[in-house]
DNA sequence: TCCACTAGGTTTCTAATGGTGACTAGGTAG
DNA sequence: CTACCTAGTCACCATTAGAAACCTAGTGGA
């Protein structure tokens, strides 16, 4: 197996770190962690994706081997994604992620301030 | 502190997560955390971003106190960025995602593969 | 019978974003 | 005088994200 250098403009892990480095696979990938879950649990519990987005994100997903589409032919019909072992090593890089970026939120905003505040004093960004 | 909810639409917590789980943030946050870099430096290590996307993104890690930025009046100017207290935090859960990218990149080529041979094979993803 | 609702999507349209290449200031080297 | 260095910005175009409507197939209620 080898390995990949996201430094490199042609390397395919460039693309794919764009893929995977993504807000809603952030969230999708952290549900379904727990458990196999279903399409409209996903669009509810994610609050504010809108339907176009979650199945491109689990269609990408899936493609990529991270996640697996399993329909069951019950009326209506029921899908249910589920993350595989390979999904489950990503996930549990991102969820730290996650973690991190609902710990830091105030810190973020506090300094988002600040930052704005020294640039309407003094907006001479150039050198 | 309080702690944020990324699954809530209007928690900026949402917001924060989508800045961060970035492509060109995870690779200058990778780069900086080896000591302060300059621009250009930056521009040459990490191939193929613009230099409009760089200075973009550098200007938003600024304002969120993830990195600073530093202007030497030398000739010509020198400006190095260099990661904070809080950015380094970030880093040590961006990194493992880069590592995981490049680790992996061929099982998930591989996964796609499968899946688009599959899919020509029967493309019929409606139940 | 007609309407409303479920699940799991696709289509369409618009607004925002990302990337490309040219351009800038101020100064030095040839 | 021209070319090149730094660290950017600007205008432009292509791609994309998001909002909202529509779709199929079936159930339940008035």
């Amino acid at each position: 197996m080898q390995k990949g250098n996201a430094y490199a403009a042609e390397c395919p892990t460039r693309q794919a770190l764009d893929r995977v480095a993504d807000k809603w696979t952030v969230l999708i990938l952290g549900l379904l962690g727990d458990g196999p879950v279903r399409f409209n649990a996903l669009r509810r519990q994610i609050q504010g994706i809108s339907q176009k987005m979650l199945s491109q994100t689990l269609r990408s997903l899936e493609r990529d081997g991270l996640v697996a589409r399993t329909v069951y032919p019950t009326v209506p019909v029921t899908v249910e994604y589920a993350i595989t072992p390979v999904g489950r090593t990503l996930a549990a890089t991102l969820t730290p992620l996650r973690l991190w970026a609902e710990e830091n939120i105030e810190t973020i905003l506090q300094a988002r301030l600040e930052y704005d505040r020294a640039e309407r004093a003094a907006p001479d960004h150039a050198a």
